[in-house]
DNA sequence: GGGGTGACTTTAT
DNA sequence: CATAAAGCCACCC
């Protein structure tokens, strides 16, 4: 079975362009509620040149959060090149720019029932 | 197998 | 908002 680590890159690997998540969610996502810092070194530890987009993982304050400056840097250059925008104090909006990842379709023969579609089918 | 190590998070001030 | 402190946890000797 794949470690903790690699199923940080398989989820990382799935943010869209333009898109962040926080290393809290990416933890939660994985069944680790509290696996926060884990997933932040994971990032770390990636060789360079990595086809994963660990640029789009931030702190759940919406800030950046490598210590490096270097790389920092080359974090919000990342982002800014896919549309994200930081306001003057480095903060990007996560309301507008947190990844939500799609649900799992629901199990066969299970149906959700949403007031439209009662209407439609009311309407038939 | 115990302890050190963080690209974290939450809570309190 | 900006710290600070405490809790957290997979990995690697």
């Amino acid at each position: 079975m794949a470690n903790f680590f690699d199923r940080v890159y398989q989820v990382v690997a799935r943010i869209p362009r333009g898109r962040v998540a926080s290393y809290g969610q990416i933890a939660e996502m994985l069944g680790h509620p509290r696996g926060a810092r884990t997933v932040g070194w994971a990032l770390h530890e990636l060789p360079q040149g990595s086809r994963v987009p660990w640029h789009r993982v931030i702190n759940a304050a919406g800030r950046i959060s490598i210590p490096e400056v270097e790389e920092a840097h080359e974090q919000r250059i990342r982002l800014e090149q896919e549309g994200v925008v930081f306001d003057e104090r480095g903060y990007i909006d996560m309301r507008r720019y947190q990844w939500r990842p799609p649900l799992p379709r629901p199990a066969e023969g299970r149906r959700i029932s949403t007031p439209a579609r009662r209407a439609s089918r009311a309407s038939r």
